[in-house]
DNA sequence: CATAAATGATTATTTTTGATTGATTATGAT
DNA sequence: ATCATAATCAATCAAAAATAATCATTTATG
């Protein structure tokens, strides 16, 4: 039983049940509670399903705002400081794009008081940014229901109908030979929004850090500046592709 | 039963009864009422409910942007009453708009199961048929923070990029000889709608026949099927124009 | 065969929960 | 109004459960 397979089936299961126990998925495939838990942190990383104590549920049944039930969600310190990091390089009047996904969904709470517009495909940053002074263009397209977020053709068509100063994207992972996505979808959002900005920022937490995924959509080319709690290594050779590297600590 | 899992029940409880109990909580959840305590501080930080001594309160609904996606929102019998006829026209296989506004956004109880595919500007519906048979495309645009929809000329166009066989309209007010809407925004979107759909359903509840508003945007040419509560005179009117009226009851 | 990746067992750490206790708040009688 | 009583609350602590981290083992892969 590949990860694939496990991973079909949780989803599958989630879809039926709406939130599944480690305990349940342990016994229903086969595999430790160990194993389980390291397939839902991955899964959870890719934006499939929220991590709960215990289990997980649907990213589609969280409680708007979202903010509320992401308090306890994986690594959101290190997504936090990354984000109030890179919220200090918005000013009033700008417009950004920011990207689906968990990292960058942390930026709105930073960012609920300029007055600035925000061009995005997530439908939790919708939610987020409802009731504050930014004001919103929502991407058209195919609606994800696991990932919340717009896809698709049409999405991508849409994003290069818009311009930004600024783009705040997330990737499954990231290496010194370029950034992975879990879904062509994605992919070509993310990408979509960085050729059509000026400057591009990459947020990534230490566990995307040299982590791939099935795709590998870019060389690093498209990156200005990787916000990042990781300070390892590999800093100095992303330094070394023009990539500024902000190093946060918490 | 994960946080989340009490979350939902107690914020389930609290839409039903207005307000709650910490005792009773407890007792209906499980868990101590310790528990049941730290949950609601929770849940104040984030403003999803108030909290008393000794329970917790719902939040006013002047406060809540989205108004219309409880039982309090205004003729939501009648509403309901036209939906549950419109929805009975809807097939398996269908591609359906759904215009926002509070009338059409109370067709989604209807259509969870059926499998269709739904295009929208409204943001309540995307939320309301989240965890529902039907797969959803948003349409793309500026954010209206008030309607909770999208509209402005992207919009617009991005409606004209797609093809449904039915759209079910909403409208502030028809006249014999006119359709009315309370911004140019949401007028040119009902339009677009109409103009690429096989049959156009227009859901009124009585207090919008007669009624007009401060811009005509339509000769009742587009309209095809009008689905209302009222039973009055005009009906012959609108049926003398060709159009076919849907008259219910209850 | 050797190396790398994936899995499972074990242990330490963290999170969640519920009980207890003293402080605070509401209620009603005077 | 004031006080006494009862209820609720916040804080602390301990137990249980879940998680993360480490290491050994198994399984794939070149």
């Amino acid at each position: 039983m590949t990860f694939q397979k496990r991973a079909h089936k949780i989803l599958e299961l989630l879809e039926e049940l709406g939130e599944v126990e480690i305990r349940q998925l342990a016994a229903e495939i086969g595999v430790s509670e160990v194993t389980v838990r390291r397939d839902l942190a991955n899964m959870a990383a890719s934006g499939l399903l929220y991590r709960t104590h215990g289990g997980a549920m649907k990213v589609s049944q969280l409680i708007k705002p979202v903010s509320f039930a992401n308090k306890a969600a994986v690594n959101f310190k290190a997504k936090d400081a990354i984000c109030k990091r890179a919220a200090e390089d918005i000013n009033d009047g700008d417009v950004i794009f920011i990207d689906c996904g968990s990292t960058a969904f942390r930026l709105c709470q930073f960012i609920k008081n300029k007055k600035i517009k925000v061009i995005t495909n997530s439908l939790p940053v919708v939610n987020e940014l409802q009731n504050s002074a930014v004001t919103i263009n929502l991407i058209g397209g195919e609606v994800d229901p696991i990932r919340q977020a717009i896809h698709g053709t049409i999405a991508t068509e849409h994003i290069a109908r818009y311009h930004a100063s600024k783009a705040f994207l997330g990737a499954d992972g990231i290496t010194c030979d370029g950034l992975y996505a879990g879904s062509e979808h994605e992919a070509s959002n993310t990408l979509a929004m960085a050729s059509q900005s000026d400057q591009t920022y990459l947020l990534c937490d230490v566990s995307k850090i040299g982590k791939t995924s099935y795709l590998k959509f870019d060389d690093l080319s498209v990156v200005d500046i990787l916000v990042t709690d990781y300070n390892g290594p590999e800093i100095t050779e992303f330094q070394s592709k023009e990539i500024l590297v902000y190093s946060v600590t918490y």
